[in-house]
DNA sequence: CCTTGGTGGTTACCTTTGGTTACCTGATGA
DNA sequence: TCATCAGGTAACCAAAGGTAACCACCAAGG
């Protein structure tokens, strides 16, 4: 109780820039779509196209996933004026500068999740 | 149609490794205590040093996350059987090779999240 | 004509679980 | 007597995520 209000280092307080991007990548689709646009080869991806590349995902997670990376300016939206209206999605910059990051994590859990679940299996 | 199946399957079933790690990573103390844990001098750090050093956590999310962080072999517990029993936690060089790729996510949310605030201040 | 299917969503409803506060243990030492 | 050590337990809350239904539009089939 009364935590002690003096300065703590940023990375701490809840406006910590460290804690924020956790709670989007932590997100379940987050990574996968980050993942999916980078790695596509136009750049420019449609929805329909993304549900297909992220098997499993429901229409309204998928939309609701796009709507929040777009609100933060991780990518853009392209909506095709014809008849049934398309949209497609890109990555802007800022978006494709994190798949770096994301691809560290990725390496190392493809590297090293084995022992982690050897590790799991042992404890029981 | 789907004339290649895309091979990019194990990323994408429920097992994926990436996906079982952001699952952890993702929880709210979890990276806090392997940065606390990685940049500990002498590399063993007890509960209560640990209390002090993660502001604002409670004891029950604090055991909790170590005792999930030892279950998955990131950490060790040596219980020192003085009088009242310490219990001094270090990272295992699984858990200490975490740091690396979280340090990099660290390192873009520090540099990048001013613009992501930009665009959800923009989007309003 | 009517039905089916695919386009890009939205809304309502429900369950799960992460996280929180609060209170409990026993032992010890001041 | 009281606090501190390292937790455990219970109850509650909010949010994430899933399912299902609905919308408008259009093309193809029978």
């Amino acid at each position: 109780m009364t935590p002690s209000p003096g300065r703590r280092g940023d990375l701490f307080d809840p406006a910590c820039p460290t804690r924020r991007l956790l709670d989007r990548i932590g997100t379940k689709w987050f990574s996968m779509a980050v993942k999916v646009l980078a790695e596509a080869e136009p750049g420019e991806v449609g929805f329909a196209e993304l549900r297909r590349r992220i098997p499993g995902i429901s229409q309204k997670m998928l939309s609701s996933t796009l709507q929040s990376m777009a609100a933060d300016g991780l990518l853009t939206r392209r909506v095709e004026a014809t008849n049934p209206p398309r949209v497609h999605y890109r990555l802007t910059e800022l978006g494709l500068s994190l798949d770096a990051p994301l691809a560290a994590v990725r390496a190392w859990a493809e590297e090293h999740m084995a022992e982690i679940d050897e590790a799991a299996a042992a404890a029981g």
